[in-house]
DNA sequence: TTGTACGCGTTATCAC
DNA sequence: GTGATAACGCGTACAA
């Protein structure tokens, strides 16, 4: 095992001066500092975490948590994930600050991460795509903060990492899935159910739809309608969509107001089958998967998204390894009653 | 933060003392024993890991680990996730001693058990289900080595711990997937490729994927075959049950062989459509589904198992932690194309 | 510029 | 029985 020890040793210098060149603190002579960096290179030198969570429990180093959670169930394992990542990081001293809003207000995360900002090192976000929020956050980054965005990204920002799933792939696996079920030859007359289009994961999990739908010459979208992700609108929507098309036969639900759009669906009461399909887990999705409302969902690890997030902070706060990926994608996995 | 120190000055003690009762090295006056169990109690003292992780790396604490791999390349991913958690575990003076071997032969398991043996703290081991075994390991056991079953488990056995996938669920999730594939109204004439019934897990799919059939009036077991896991045998074995049932239109593949089976049934180049399953993703079985013979599988998070087991091994033998659990078991995931 | 010394938490060892 | 001390690897304040 290489320690700073070794390298001083084989250097003829101290530890100090090892130090000092391994973390760029200057007031080594240009030789000494060539010769040091040379070794460690050589060796491979690699700090032992052990000693560096020794050394750092004075720093109390803190990390924010700011999520849009609040009445959303999907955040519920993601806030799991991390809770459990903080217990586990809690003996080097790591602090965790949480902030939760409900809903996209702009304003709203605005004042927040301003709240947060002249209290945390690093910042674990689920932000609003928009250029306001993107500013906020390479401003934070600038300022030395690490800014982790988890299960939604945001565009042209400095953030050091994303966390969380491919929403271009989910809507692919959605359309292949669907296309499993009902088959090749079968018209399907398919009824969208959209969430938010300003939201990015949700264009992108669209999009990726079209695209693996291209080809399928028996998929027929009749419409797409949107739900702002509010499940009152979405079974007022769905239940108006199913009135006006009685020959539909497939709903890809696409984000959030799942139980709306199923109750909506169930309220028909009708013989004709509809297959339906959705995104994520929660118990009242769970609930519909039961009544055989929806075939399948497609599971995006919250709780492993809400973990890695903290995991990364983690790394960088106490152990100063920079993320090795700008992203860190997780599956979408489908799932059935029987192995959610 | 709660540290020996902490107790030892509320105890009016010094650290030596503490640390003797907390690991009951006796030589500690029984009402010092006492009065300092109940002020680490009290207090809920947890030894900080990166205090232990410095102090122990003399320890040099070894973990066997003997994986029937050869030849498999389904290990491929679990080797992987055992190799990323020894680097991680590194630091902490973990060293691993590995053996592989070809095929289930009872005594080259035993042998390489008893080549282990006298060199290992724990061992991370893919058994083989059989009685002798069990007894090998809990002859391990008793002599205080850590035992991790990987992937399958062994009945009747004294081992801490069981990582892997539950076998019966995997088996009915197959039964659901085709299900939902193929429909509750069409006739299904189902083929099923079993791997070895002398392998519990193989047992156990196919109970589980039998207990999810009744009631299911449409589905017909035509006939099940074994390979023995060899994809000759399965190749030729599957040819002849194509041959003999032409009016088979589902294929269920419980196990190994994978390639083999659905060699067969390209073989045969007619127009009338097989739907096949099978587990795991390994390349081979990939170029399967992307040659549109499987239609999904089941997949059961081959690196997680490895990482898992190890990470297991570390906390007893690095933190003195006991498993939480006698076994974790990772969820049966289903995979096609687009989301593998 | 460079070296020394201490603290972090745990544990092994030596001295009493 | 018990206490004191050194060692592990790293960071850093302070001394030279």
């Amino acid at each position: 095992m290489i320690t700073i020890k070794t390298i001083a040793g084989l250097c003829g210098v101290s530890r100090g001066t090892v130090d000092r060149v391994l973390h760029g603190r200057g007031k080594v002579k240009p030789e000494t500092e060539e010769l040091v960096r040379q070794m460690a290179e050589q060796l491979g030198f690699r700090p032992n975490p052990a000693g560096k969570a020794l050394a750092a429990r004075k720093h109390h180093p803190v990390v924010g948590v700011l999520l849009t959670s609040e009445g959303n169930p999907f955040f519920d394992e993601v806030i799991r994930g991390i809770k459990t990542a903080e217990a586990q990081y809690h003996i080097y001293g790591l602090k965790v600050l949480w902030q939760t809003m409900k809903g996209y207000s702009l304003e709203k995360q605005i004042a927040l991460i301003d709240k947060l900002k002249p209290q945390i090192n690093a910042l674990i976000i689920h932000p609003i795509n928009d250029a306001r929020i993107a500013e906020k956050l390479d401003e934070l980054v600038r300022d030395g903060c690490m800014v982790v965005t988890v299960n939604t990204d945001i565009e042209n920002s400095l953030r050091h990492c994303y966390v969380g799933s491919d929403y271009f792939n989910g809507g692919r696996t959605a359309c292949a899935l669907l296309e499993l079920l009902l088959g090749r030859e079968n018209p399907v007359h398919l009824g969208i159910i959209q969430g938010n289009s300003h939201v990015l994961g949700h264009q992108q999990r669209l999009e990726g739809f079209r695209q693996r739908m291209e080809g399928l010459d028996n998929f027929h979208i009749l419409a797409i309608i949107e739900n702002e992700d509010d499940e009152i609108c979405s079974y007022e929507q769905t239940k108006r969509l199913l009135a006006e098309y009685p020959d539909m036969n497939a709903v890809f639900i696409v984000a959030g107001g799942v139980y709306g759009a199923c109750r909506a669906i169930l309220s028909r009461n009708q013989l004709r089958h509809i297959t339906a399909i959705a995104f994520d887990s929660v118990p009242t999705t769970v609930e519909m998967m039961k009544k055989g409302v929806l075939q399948a969902i497609l599971y995006q690890h919250p709780y492993r998204q809400g973990h890695k997030a903290m995991d990364i902070v983690f790394e960088y706060l106490v152990n100063g390894i920079e993320p090795v990926s700008k992203s860190y994608i997780l599956k979408n996995e489908i799932k059935i009653i029987e192995n959610l």
